[in-house]
DNA sequence: TTGTATGCGTTATCAA
DNA sequence: TTGATAACGCATACAA
């Protein structure tokens, strides 16, 4: 390990004060054109790099950013690391990057390193059996921004970004309802997830709408695995009479529907009609092609980012307090649309 | 922003000296175990947070891994992404993590910023075009570990985590032949890329081992796209005699084939069959399923950041300058199982 | 078992 | 436009 070369070894090589070197170093303006010239090669050709340690401990500042996710192999979590990543290296932010893998004592004690890693702000997304956001506490006390994006809490008021999931679970419903369905099942995920029991309202609102009565029996709640969806459809099957249309809280569910109603022989979207949530690229590989509530992770990593470093920044004067709600929309494919006939038999 | 507690602090607090209380919050042996549990008890009540870069400042060492990661939403990548952060996270380690967007500029860039965050050790996965890695220099020379994983450079001697491509490949084309398949299509990636370059060499070695010549037109080089896929059908299916199989070197790609030939007429497998690679979750979703090549991202992302941490403990012996292979076997589906008269037809 | 003194590399403050 | 000095918070060599 040979020796770092620091400002004081530049400072000397050119003779001239420490201070000087990191004033040029950091394109100071009250630099002359010419020693700042100076700064700068000698810098390059004594292999000199900055100890970003050392300038944290002085600014009391780290340019870091940290991330809680559930869990990062998801097509919608990765999508959104992506867009963060982006924006954040952009703007020369490095993203600490840590799973809850859906545990609420993981996501403590990872708060408890993003914390003490000092990070300038923190994005959460929570995990499935996350009951309070105490442990969040010391950002709030400290005041470290904190956001929370799509899976957000509920009961406190905190920053989030957000799609409008009661909106997009209506406009689903909404649709399987014009397509003439009318027993139509909910699966859902745990409802005390602000995600799931959104959905579940938009889809109890848009039957509402339609004065049909929504049944408890019709609305199954599930851990949205693939497991999950296959139980489900055998229920569904039980039923008498049967079900017509089936809107499921995410993709991956939805599929494993599909597969199980196909095996037992049932046609979709004839006989049963299925929406999901998400817009995974599976939806476009199943076959039919699953209807699907786009949405956009990638965006929203950009936007979470981007909204950070702008309160970092003071560049946005908007209470961090507030909600993003980002667009989504329903991309119709086939597992909905029913054929003519089977509308006119229906009605 | 209220001020923040140090050592000091609780130095003062209980009339000892901040050495003792620094080693104390660290465990160190010699120090009273009354005296240490104030000093615990003391921090807590304080509020007291330790200081990284203070502490990263005198030791030199950051506790942070680095990666660079061509794109993260891809199933494989994000997979590798959830077991290097599980590891990581365990063993009280931070992950910063990195895109290259599949750009050599931007992991040229991004070697630099993992270069200046000081990393313990860096993890690769290169991007499409890098042609050298001279960017890595700074990282050797300074003796800072650097390990790469799937994606590896060929020229240096340098430490990597890998399938054997080949081995692989040539079980994917043998499966083939066995079927019965006598013309069979590669499509494969970027010839420069170690993992492209070896599957088609295991394509080839197959081939030759069943005395079957390779044909230059029978081997498609593409960027692995949805779009690459369909447009290699379609030269496919202008060939005469019309291939019988196909081996695909990702699942993304052989998916897209798939619907390409399905809708082009052709039975899948008894016209052309056709083998995958990576196991992503479509291969289950695709009629029929996929036959792939199972690729253990999970594991390889727990396996790299595990070495890693063992050589900057100083627990690993062997030099850093080797290769570490894991084991992936075909999981054989529908997509290329030939019915019974449809091999005795070909025989 | 505890304490004193010092340095890690940078930047903010004040002065020139 | 430049410089001297101190401070950021911690960990360690050395001393007691």
């Amino acid at each position: 390990m040979e020796k770092e070369i620091t400002i004081y070894d530049i400072a000397r090589e050119l003779s001239i004060s420490p201070t000087t070197v990191s004033r040029g170093l950091n394109n100071h303006p009250a630099v002359n054109k010419s020693t700042k010239q100076k700064i700068f090669d000698a810098a390059a050709q004594m292999g000199y790099r900055s100890n970003a340690f050392a300038s944290n401990l002085r600014k009391k500042r780290t340019n870091t950013i940290g991330v809680i996710v559930p869990l990062l192999n998801s097509n919608f979590q990765s999508s959104v690391m992506a867009g963060m990543e982006k924006v954040a290296n952009e703007a020369g932010y490095n993203l600490i990057i840590s799973q809850s893998l859906e545990n609420a004592q993981k996501e403590i004690a990872n708060a408890r390193t993003m914390f003490e890693s000092r990070v300038d702000g923190l994005l959460v997304s929570v995990a499935y059996d996350t009951e309070n956001i105490d442990h969040f506490e010391p950002f709030f006390s400290k005041g470290i921004p904190l956001l929370f994006y799509d899976r957000v809490p509920e009961h406190k008021q905190c920053t989030s970004i957000v799609i409008n999931n009661i909106q997009a679970a209506h406009k689903a419903t909404t649709h399987l309802l014009e397509q003439g369905c009318q027993r139509i099942i909910h699966i859902s995920g745990n409802h005390r997830i602000n995600v799931y029991k959104d959905r579940l309202k938009g889809y109890k609102y848009a039957l509402m709408d339609h004065n049909i009565a929504s049944r408890e029996d019709y609305i199954i709640e599930t851990d949205l695995s693939e497991k999950a969806g296959e139980e489900a459809v055998q229920k569904i099957l039980e039923m008498d009479p049967r079900p017509d249309g089936i809107f499921v809280a995410n993709d991956n569910c939805a599929v494993s529907c599909i597969k199980a109603l196909k095996q037992a022989g049932i046609a979709i979207p004839d006989d049963i009609a299925v929406v999901g949530f998400n817009n995974d690229p599976i939806t476009r590989i199943i076959e039919p092609n699953l209807t699907s509530v786009n949405y956009p992770g990638y965006e929203m990593g950009e936007v979470a980012v981007r909204s950070l470093i702008n309160y970092l920044d003071g560049v946005s004067d908007v209470s961090i307090t507030n909600t993003i709600t980002l667009n989504s929309e329903l991309v119709v494919r086939e597992s909905s649309q029913k054929k003519e006939k089977a509308k006119a038999r229906l009605a």
